[in-house]
DNA sequence: ACGAATGTTCCGAAATACGGAACGCCCGAC
DNA sequence: GTCGGGCGTTCCGTATTTCGGAACATTCGT
């Protein structure tokens, strides 16, 4: 049905990713239940190709940072981290708190960006790590303003994490539009129990959500009281990023024109 | 020789990297000189594979942000980077100039992070950028520590870029003895006119030079004497991420134990 | 309503990838 | 010292897979 050598290839990258990129022809070949020459096959074509390269004393194969400099380009082509690091350096200064830019890929966020607090409880999350969208803070600002079949699918995968974490369908989407009114997300330790978030969305010069900023930490620090307090800020560094990006705030609550056909017009005005 | 279906995905992929990952078949077929059907099945295994959608509205194809969490993972996977940044952070504080956070590449650096000067001349660099090491401060502060061979190779392109870029082969080697004794590196306008930086290299725990930090601006702004004056802060700041990498500072001049019998042990005394 | 793009499907032909077996090598055990 | 088992590498006949032209379905702009 379609290209296996190319998606063993893929699987065989995928593997070397988790064993740490380095990794030897008979680990790689048990791993994966292929036979040693097809996988000394695939390694030489990706060294061919520049994706890894081949420790002549050991014999064994690593990565090279191609795949991240590929990556690289694909996250910076919209011009969004660069253009949003001074503000979210801006908003760690003002909390103290972790910082989070996300965006949504497929019903999960992906953190783009992640200034970590000085303080000394850690967030367990890595820059290039996932979360459901559902579950945190900078999902739900993403998740608020996509099209009816990406809520759909966020929906369909409802599932308990912590004891806060939202399962009824119909409270996610009173939630989401609370949101999309408000223009502000929460997290009350729905992912990671304890750990609470406030996010906004990030639009950019065509008024589409591509992105959100927000703080996140532990419930100790992280108290309602002071949740609703930053909120006002973080809601700030949004707009000042989506300045940035290119964003002009409508004057009047008029209708924004549609910049896409297939993606049905959401399904409240969004503010 | 190799695998030629694994090399044209890679390819394929390169190309829609570079067309700001969105593209139609036909227009990649035209790109790569290969027939439609080819491009198509190819296309159909990356979203297969979770590499690629398929916008079922026009029919174009994109990359999804999955290249991008691989190539997180392998540099993440030292720790590197979230270890470095709040250094990093101190360090564009001090400054107020841009920031690099360099590794090695096959005789190229890779800009790992960046952090942008506030100053309204903005550089040139991108995170996941490449530029020749033996031109770039932190490039040359990284191949000082390498071995014999990986200098060679350096040597091999040395090539002119800017009135000021070191070609000679010796002087490139008096320059990096010079930089193994005094623990700095600098760069005056020798990859692009008029751009300087200051750089030390950065060790991990075996004491290996993994990765270097420095700034870099504007000749106007980065004069010798305001780079002369620098170094010590850039140092200490190499030293700080080196030192939270697990690095213990040897006590005395006294003999580092080799880690890697295959990379001959470096032409002098690193420090 | 037309034509020229697009993306998609099909299927016979043959180029391509496969994988078992044999090789050379290095290291640790006996 | 010698053996054994691990490693990465090479080879080559087999047959699975990929190939790619042509025909199709759709969308768009004229």
């Amino acid at each position: 049905m379609s290209n296996k050598t190319l998606l063993k290839g893929l699987r065989l990258i995928e593997s070397l990713v988790q064993m740490n990129g380095q990794c030897g022809v008979s680990e790689l070949s048990r791993e994966l239940r292929l036979p040693k020459s097809n996988v000394h096959r695939v390694l030489e074509t990706l060294v061919e190709g520049g994706y890894a390269r081949n420790d002549p004393a050991t014999g064994r194969y690593s990565l090279t940072l191609r795949l991240w400099e590929l990556g690289s380009c694909l996250v910076s082509r919209v011009e969004l981290r660069p253009v949003a690091a001074p503000h979210l350096r801006a908003l760690a200064r003002g909390f103290d708190e972790t910082v989070h830019l996300s965006v949504l890929d497929d019903g999960e966020v992906i953190y783009l960006d992640i200034i970590e607090a000085e303080q000394p409880v850690r967030a367990y999350t890595r820059v290039g790590g996932r979360a459901p969208a559902s579950c945190v803070a900078t999902g739900k600002a993403l998740l608020a303003f996509q099209g009816t079949d990406a809520i759909a699918r966020a929906i369909a995968r409802l599932e308990p994490h912590t004891a806060t974490t939202i399962v009824e369908p119909d409270r996610l989407v009173a939630e989401l539009e609370r949101i999309r009114r408000d223009g502000i997300a929460f997290n009350h330790g729905e992912w990671r129990a304890s750990v609470c978030g406030v996010a906004a969305p990030i639009r950019d010069s065509a008024g589409t959500v591509v992105a959100a900023v927000g703080i996140s930490g532990p419930s100790s620090r992280l108290t309602p009281e002071r949740m609703i307090a930053s909120a006002a800020t973080v809601m700030a560094t949004a707009r000042a990023i989506s300045h940035d990006l290119g964003y002009i705030e409508p004057p009047a609550p008029a209708a924004r024109p549609p910049q896409r056909r297939d993606r049905p017009v959401s399904v409240a005005v969004p503010r």
